[in-house]
DNA sequence: CGCGATTTGTGCACGTCTTCACAAGCGCCT
DNA sequence: AGGCGCTTGTGAAGACGTGCACAAATCGCG
């Protein structure tokens, strides 16, 4: 979750261009649909339909289409959405037409990997500085970059203009770390620290905890283990279940 | 998003002990209660009232009241919770008593702070193996533990009761890792690669996708910019907005 | 022993999200 | 040109999640 705009916003000299003022869900599944219009791009498919798609991203169709209506229909009935239009769509809406610069804090463990990740780049995005606090680490080059000071952070963001901070620090550092960042005027961060951060109005922080994930998964495993009154049929329950809509069949969609 | 549980289950047999059937955005957020509850037992906090626990842990108090009544009461009014008791009851719902076995999958750049992380353990995970399918990485020992070829999975899974699997593999091999996950009895996976996959019924998927929390994030600091529009008041429209309770400032209540 | 201060647990109203179902629109084929 | 099948876009209903506000419960103290 991150910080919340003013819902009731009033109508204030509106003159804006468009902007639709989407969904909180919506906005969570536009970067998902825009993977999978990618995979259909690279696999040669000009057009696509809601089902296609949906099935693609993994999604009810139905939601698809009402999530991209909320951005201005650039569909065509009887036919579906031009892919290579609403990829320009989604990126427009998202802001990923500009490339948008990437402050890294903390090149530990984890910071390593991410530092490394060539996802970034691919997806509007670019790493433009690295950051930590151990002198031992400050020098180093990873994937071309040099890791800095954190207190050269001021000075680096006063060059570049950084539009997103990750914090990939342990817990303990992760609040001050993002005061810094708030401090050079970054209003979006990523958190891979496990704690909550304290930050001021207008500053959105998203953030990514693996622990999280798993004791989600773990209740659920748990439930389902308790719920095993069923002898659960030996061994190859594999093919079974035909389910019907519920999952995901993607596959066909993309791989084929 | 997992996949879900149908919902209109008959009533199969359901003599089962006293599974509440928590509401999946309570389940998503007990986690985050007990890392705060940790917080303060290790800070020497006996007891815990719900205004202090949702600081700490960034909510709503109200919404965190409502959350523990779900899991039946252990509160004293007046008082608040006790901290002790309160783990002890979060553990067990979630299904932390057992430590749950993790197997890794792609011992890449990601895979390998994943394996190298402490952060599994204190937390009530045990990564039991890790498998890779590129032959120059299997037998490199992270951590105490050996890297295995892909291939022994089946036999590595009859030995150790792997509960959860983790895929940090490349998005092409993650279906393929899902398929056979799931071939070995695993019906809990964490899915780094950003992909969808596939899985039968009853087979839970969570998915962390770094470039999706970055995009939601540019999204945000896409309107913020387009909201700068408004000179009319001349400046500073920094720090207006009021807005609300909204945020944050849990600190005090964790760090202090 | 009773009273007030405090905090939980929850009924209720509201907002958001999801899903169904179908009319409106589009292209193709005859 | 007209009809037909397909697909989008959306109204409406329902499920779900949130937050207020307050009664019920408990403790401590006089
Ligand atoms: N490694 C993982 O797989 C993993 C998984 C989930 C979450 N996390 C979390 O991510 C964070 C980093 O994990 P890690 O394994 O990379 O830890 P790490 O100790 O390997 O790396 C942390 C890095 O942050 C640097 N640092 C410390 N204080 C700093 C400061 N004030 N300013 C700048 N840099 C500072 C340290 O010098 C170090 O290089 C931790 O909070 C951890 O809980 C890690
Ligand atoms: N590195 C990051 O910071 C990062 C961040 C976000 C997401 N991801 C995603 O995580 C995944 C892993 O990223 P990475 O940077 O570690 O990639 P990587 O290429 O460094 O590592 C992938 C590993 O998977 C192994 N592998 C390939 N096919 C396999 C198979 N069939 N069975 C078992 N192992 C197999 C490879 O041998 C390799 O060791 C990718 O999908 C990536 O998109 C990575």
């Amino acid at each position: 979750m991150s910080q919340h705009r003013h819902p009731g916003a009033p109508g204030s000299a509106g003159a804006v261009p468009a902007l639709p003022d989407l969904p909180e869900a919506t906005v969570a599944r536009l970067p998902e649909y825009l993977r999978a219009l990618h995979n259909l791009a690279d696999t040669g498919h000009e057009t696509v339909s809601s089902e296609g798609l949906a099935t693609a991203a993994g999604v009810n169709s139905a939601k698809l289409r009402k999530d991209l209506s909320h951005l201005g229909s650039y569909g065509t009935r009887g036919v579906g959405y031009d892919v290579a239009v609403l990829i320009g769509q989604i990126e427009s809406v998202l802001g990923l037409t500009q490339n948008r610069a990437v402050a890294l804090v903390g090149v530990g463990n984890l910071g390593h990997a991410l530092a490394g990740y060539d996802g970034f780049a691919s997806r509007g995005f670019r790493i433009a500085a690295l950051f930590d606090a151990d002198p031992a680490r400050v020098g180093e080059e990873i994937n071309g970059l040099v890791v800095r000071h954190i207190d050269e952070l001021p000075r680096v963001a006063a060059e570049e203009s950084i539009a997103i901070g990750v914090i990939a620090t342990p817990a303990a550092a992760a609040q001050q770390v993002a005061d810094e960042l708030v401090a050079v005027g970054v209003t979006s961060i990523l958190n891979f620290a496990p704690c909550v951060l304290s930050v001021p109005e207008g500053v959105d922080v998203r953030k990514v905890d693996l622990a999280i994930e798993l004791q989600i998964l773990s209740f659920h495993e748990h439930r389902k283990a308790s719920l095993t009154g069923l002898p659960a049929t030996g061994g190859s329950a594999l093919t079974a279940l035909p389910g019907g809509l519920a999952a995901t069949d993607s596959q066909e969609a993309i791989g084929t």
